[in-house]
DNA sequence: TTGATGTGGTAAAACGATTTACTATAACCA
DNA sequence: TGGTTATAGTAAATCGTTTTACCACATCAA
């Protein structure tokens, strides 16, 4: 059974293809087609399960109603949920989302880029990697609408809507501070990119604040692509050096190794040892005790992204670009 | 800046379009283009940073060197992981994946797989929803590759990769027995397809054979798309009106929902209460104590998906259809 | 009666590639 | 010599839409 083409529709109704396609487009009244005609090729079209052929459409048109997101991992908790929430707004506004991960490499993400656009994507939304800057200049020059999320660079003029990453790691230092830690330890990642330097600055700047010495030895960056079984070595060679009473964690996958580090060397985490891990996740509030988190706000994120994006397609002229920062807040459990 | 195409690169390498092409397509030596006009061509390609319009491809070829992925919910930790090793394998392959949540909705997933379509996929894999059977159906007809995955449906042939979860579900209640635990609890959902019901069976089943009696009241189905504080609420009504000895949850998500339960209603899991979930999750092994799992082999699963899947696409004949069943491990943890 | 306006529609170009069928020349060899 | 084959390449059709420019006829106003 072949498929149909607006051709096939435009014989069986003894009109133009011209005229099939006003109607499928909602043009019909603006191009005078008579009510009859109107009826009866929409009556075709209903009878023989006809569809369009997008590919065509996208040929002609030079847009797909397709937006392209680009992750660092999909299979990353954070991520999956804000792809999904993504995913359902842009399906009720009629967009449909493809996505794919960079696994924190440029050249992949480069790759991806290069997909999307040779797939003729109407707008993206990128959490970067470092190194990508050129390529999303490129975009916006091609006056695609582009919005970064999670992370931004510092080098280029974008869309952002992030949390307020600075914020919250010095909420979180002063929380530790103010139940009388004193030896507070960071684990974090070695990637360049603007939301993980700014939860390391907060960790600095509320030691600084409060009379804090900044010391380098309780500073973990792990490296990025390592596998999980070198980054539980590092994190508990971290804690069987150091005398640590309380640890922030960068992201949920290290807050997630170093939990593990911490049961297998039955280290308990309550009076003598506070944690916090950045990005909640399940496990944390399974967690015995339950674990502290700094939550961001997800479904604002996806919102204020869309939106954005959204408010960028229907507008003829270029907007401004606009940075949103929303307040992640910091959850207490024991 | 215009985007350059296929006949920009012609002119500026003043040849025609065709040789253009056939260099793109590599297929320059059988159609007898000189090296001379191959390596200028090449190198104008190189320097102008063309990039074949893909849309354009798709509709002359008909096919897009994309794939389909259909899964239930891409925000659950085992769809995702799953995601994004087909997505690994299919990229080291030259195939892109572009995937979608059907949120267990008919409706959507028939949605989903008219979008593909129109958008030409060369193939589908898809974590099917009941009532998809004759979409299903149509796409083999149409002769795309379609694999099924993580639940079959009875009412259609195709190619299935799934593990046992019958016998998967039976070793469960069988290790519970062993224990000597005898006020055995499923925990399940009510979506009516193979994958499920098979949980549901390998339970009565290992009951029956260890002269248990079944009882309805310890089995909760929980209706699929409720929220997940109606979940906690069931759950919890089951837990005050049964007496309870060990709990099977048929789901990742399930499990986390009944752990969330018996933390708030202090049950401690231990010698007088096992449990087991199906599907891992990162919270289950930080759980204290640990909690025991069925693991599917991700890894496994992910690659026979795809090597069926490229399998009928490199084929020209029609191959018969595949049911590739594999075991799954009961991960016992305290 | 003429020019403008409205109504109801269509033919054909265009989007950017792939692919089929063709041409022109050279080389070969019997 | 002429017929065949190889070499090097091209023109044009095609995929299925959208969109521009146009046509034919009716009506209306001046």
């Amino acid at each position: 059974m072949k498929t149909l083409s607006i051709k096939d529709i435009a014989v069986k109704a003894n009109v133009s293809i011209t005229t099939v396609s006003f109607i499928i487009n909602g043009k019909a009244k603006e191009k005078s087609i008579s009510e009859a005609v109107i009826k009866k090729v929409e009556k075709i079209i209903e009878e023989s399960g006809y569809k369009p052929n997008q590919i065509a459409r996208s040929l002609r048109t030079g847009n797909s109603n397709i937006i392209g997101l680009i992750v660092e991992d999909i299979s990353n908790s954070f991520f999956a949920k804000i792809a999904r929430l993504i995913e359902d707004k842009a399906y009720k506004r009629g967009y449909k989302i493809i996505y794919s991960s960079t696994e924190n490499n440029v050249e992949k993400a480069q790759e991806l880029i290069n997909m999307f656009k040779s797939r003729k994507v109407d707008a993206y939304i990128i959490s970067p990697v470092k190194g990508l800057e050129e390529d999303i200049r490129m975009l916006i020059n091609d006056n695609k609408p582009v919005i970064l999320f999670d992370r931004n660079l510092r080098d280029v003029q974008a869309n952002y809507v992030g949390a307020n990453h600075f914020s919250a790691s010095y909420q979180s230092i002063e929380s530790f501070i103010a139940q009388g830690k004193r030896n507070i330890a960071l684990v974090t990642t070695d990637i360049d990119v603007q939301q993980i330097t700014e939860r390391f600055e907060g960790y600095k700047k509320a030691l600084l604040d409060y009379g804090l010495t900044y010391r380098e030895e309780l500073v973990l960056k792990i490296h990025f692509n390592q596998n999980e079984a070198s980054t539980i070595d590092e994190i508990k060679m971290l804690f069987n050096s150091e005398k640590i009473d309380a640890v922030l964690f960068a992201t949920n996958y290290l807050a997630i190794s170093g939990l593990k580090v911490l049961k297998s060397i039955k280290k308990k985490i309550g009076a003598e040892l506070s944690v916090i891990a950045y990005d909640d996740h399940e496990a944390f509030e399974l967690h015995t005790p339950g674990i502290s988190t700094v939550q961001q706000p997800l479904e604002e994120i996806a919102e204020t992204v869309i939106k954005l994006l959204l408010s960028q397609l229907s507008s003829k002229s270029i907007l401004p670009n606009q940075e949103v920062i929303i307040p992640a807040t910091l959850i207490i459990r024991n």
